[in-house]
DNA sequence: ACATAATAGTTCAACCATGAACATTAAACA
DNA sequence: TGTTTAATGTTCATGGTTGAACTATTATGT
């Protein structure tokens, strides 16, 4: 075969990616440890926000705003309820799904831990321009869009 | 407590970051269907990445490298010596440190992977301009340098 | 209406990653 | 030298994530 070809790190794109990769790595373990002390892990933190922005939302919604599986949801909700963060009510149009709302126990906990997230990636991102930020948020939602369905 | 806060959704620097972790997962999600047909995931490409680079460093260095613990190291490596894709070689100064080297048949297959990690990545930041890649890269690297040791 | 397909949620086994405890070897230093 | 400290790699128990198979419910199509 022809081993010859372009190494990935003389592209700059690939460089750059890799950057993205590790930034994205060592954020989200910044993030885990700090909010260990509320006994909260980040996933769990994603689940309080969407609930927050989306009361009412069904399991499946969740699943797909995360984009992560549902099974991963059944799994993850049933500490939250027992902690009092959240409810689950049978929908009663549709008997399948279930309804998910944050609780005031909920709401306040994720307002804690809101404060956590937001001075990590103010800390993070503090060294860009307000410019510069953006268009790295635009052209990230472009690969999103690019690969979502890939 | 006091609940009123700016709320993360409104900051543009928090959305940003969301954007950022989204594309993450999904290039990251998208790669392991792509590697899959060379039986392939993407922690081990990252491994045969990295001892392509840096032929003969220890599982210490490489647990540095791609940010992880070194018993997932000591995990991962014996089905890539299995399958003959490396080489681990007791230093003869050192006897408590194995040198990592890949082999023929693991360049071979590290190659055919590059190709499509490259592809992946050529299609999702095919919508920047070099110039904006080149400011993400940079801007991705000040956040790992700030984060590293958080 | 009835059969078929699609959807929401759950269960479960398999796989990964992690960190603490451990064995071996090397370095520091008294 | 002899003792203590540090570093490398391994083991193991734990917890998280996944996807396939399953149940229950709703939609579709004839």
């Amino acid at each position: 075969m022809n081993i010859k070809q372009e190494l990935p790190w003389d592209n700059p794109r690939f460089r750059n990616w890799v950057a993205v990769a590790r930034a994205c790595h060592v954020l989200e373990r910044a993030l885990a440890v700090k909010l260990a002390p509320l006994d909260l892990k980040p996933a769990q933190l994603d689940v309080l926000m969407n609930l927050y922005r989306h009361p009412g939302m069904s399991q499946h919604d969740l699943a797909r705003k995360l984009l992560v599986g549902r099974s991963n949801i059944t799994m993850l909700l049933p500490q939250l309820e027992a902690r009092g963060l959240l409810r689950r009510e049978g929908d009663e149009k549709d008997k399948r799904v279930l309804r998910l709302t944050l609780t005031e126990g909920g709401t306040e906990l994720l307002m804690q831990a809101l404060k956590v997230h937001m001075a990590l990636i103010e800390k993070a991102m503090s060294q860009s321009t307000a410019e510069q930020c953006d268009m790295i948020g635009e052209q990230m939602r472009k690969i999103y869009d690019v690969l979502k369905d890939t």
